[in-house]
DNA sequence: CGCTATAGTGGTACTCAGTGTCAGGTTTGA
DNA sequence: TCAAACCTGACACTGAGTACCACTATAGCG
C-alpha cells in the first residue's frame, strides 16, 4: 500500500522542525539574524549542522516557513468563494481566513515580523514567498471566473491585491498589533478600489 | 576645491564598470549565470578576482546595475509633471521616459530580460530593485500632491503601478519586443484604474 | 616638473552558506 | 523477523562575499 498521507515519519519531520524553528528564533533574537550561524543552531539544538541544514532549505526558512501556508489559504478560500461579484472583492474576501490565521496569536506573529522587518535578508524572501503564491492565485481566480480577462489583467489584480495586504501588514506590525488588521486592508484596497475611487478622483 | 561633480576616476570607473559588465554578460549568456564563478569572470575580463569584486556589490548586480537608473527617472518625471489629475495617472505618466529607455535599444534590453527572467536569483534581485524604488517614488508623490491621502494609501498606489509595469515588462519580453510596451503598461493600468474599470465592474 | 595624497590593483587569507556523499544506526511495514 | 527506506553525523568541497595587505598609478597642486 501506498504510504498513508500522514505517515509517523511526516509527523516526526514537522515537529523537529517546528522545534528547530522555535529555538533558533530566540538565537536570532537574542544575537540578530546575520550573526547567528547554523553551526550555531546545530550547537544550541543539539543536532548536527547537517541535520539541521536537511530541515530547512536555507537560514531565511528556519523563519519564514511558517508563513508557507497563506498561499493555499488564499487559494482555497477563492475556491469556496461564490464569486458573486468582481476579482477585486473576491480577492479582497480572501485574505479573511489570512487575518483570522495571523491574529489567533498576535504576539507571536508581531515577533516574527519585528525579526523580519529588521532584518533586510528575511524581508527580501519574504517578499519573495508571497510573490511566489500569486500564479496559483491567478489560476484559481481564472478557474472560477464565469468570463476570466486576459492574463495580464488578472496577474495586475493579484499583484495589487498582495501588496495590498503587505502595505496592510506592514503598517499592522508598525502599530504593534494595535490598529485592527482587517481595516488596514480594508484601507489599501479601497485605495485602488474601482467603485469608491472614482468618487474622489 | 572640492573633487568636481565628474572626476576623472569617476569617468574611468563607470566606464570600466560597463565594459566588465559587457564581458560579464556574454559568459552569463554562454555559459548560465550560476554556472560563472567571479573566478571566471576575472579570468575573462583580465582583472584579478578582487578588482572585479570592488565593481559590483555581488553577482547579480553585475547584470541589474543596467537598471538602476529607472528609479530616479521615475522620480523625476514625477518631479517636473504638472499633477493636473490623479495620482494613478501621474504615475502612467512618470513610466513614459522609462519606456523611452527600454525601447531606445530593445534588442539589447530583450537580451537582459532573457537572462534575467530565466534565472530565479536575478529575478528576485529585479523585483528587489523595483521594491527599492518605491520609498521615493512615494515621498515625490506625497511632496507634490496639492492634497495627500494617507501614506498606505500613496504606497498602495506606487506599489501597485510598480506591478502593472513589471507585469507589462514580463508581457513585453514574452513577446520578444512585437508587443507595443507602451500598449501593455496602459492594459495593466486599466486593469486598476477607478473610473475606467468601473464600467465592466 | 616633481611631489604627495588618494585611489586603484592583485594577492592572500578568511568566514560561512549551501551541496554532496558516505557509513552506520533506526524505524517502518510486510 | 527481515529488508527497504529513512535519519543522522561526519567530512569534504565549492563559491560568494569580506577584510586586509603592500604595491602601483595618477590626479591635482605648488
Amino acid at each position: 500500500m501506498s504510504p498513508s498521507p500522514v505517515s509517523v515519519r511526516a509527523i516526526s519531520r514537522h515537529a523537529v522542525r517546528a522545534e528547530l524553528a522555535r529555538v533558533a528564533f530566540n538565537e536570532f533574537c537574542a544575537t540578530g539574524f546575520n550573526q547567528v550561524t547554523f553551526a550555531d543552531l546545530a550547537g544550541a539544538t543539539g543536532v548536527s549542522r547537517s541535520t539541521f541544514l536537511r530541515y530547512f532549505t536555507n537560514k531565511e526558512d528556519v523563519v519564514l516557513f511558517l508563513f508557507d501556508p497563506i498561499g493555499d489559504t488564499i487559494v482555497e478560500a477563492l475556491a469556496s468563494d461564490s464569486r458573486s461579484d468582481d476579482d477585486w472583492h473576491a480577492l479582497r474576501r480572501a485574505l479573511n481566513p489570512v487575518v483570522d490565521f495571523l491574529i489567533r496569536d498576535t504576539s507571536e506573529v508581531l515577533a516574527f515580523l519585528d525579526l523580519i522587518y529588521e532584518t533586510p535578508a528575511l524581508s527580501a524572501r519574504f517578499r519573495e514567498k508571497q510573490f511566489d503564491w500569486r500564479p496559483n492565485i491567478v489560476r484559481e481566480l481564472q478557474r472560477t471566473s464565469a468570463a476570466p480577462d486576459a492574463p495580464i489583467v488578472t496577474q495586475v489584480r493579484v499583484a495589487a491585491a498582495m501588496e495590498c495586504f503587505a502595505a496592510a501588514l506592514a503598517v499592522w506590525r508598525e502599530s504593534e498589533g494595535r490598529e485592527d488588521l482587517s481595516t488596514l486592508i480594508d484601507t489599501s484596497f479601497n485605495a485602488l478600489d474601482p467603485t469608491i475611487a472614482a468618487q474622489t478622483g
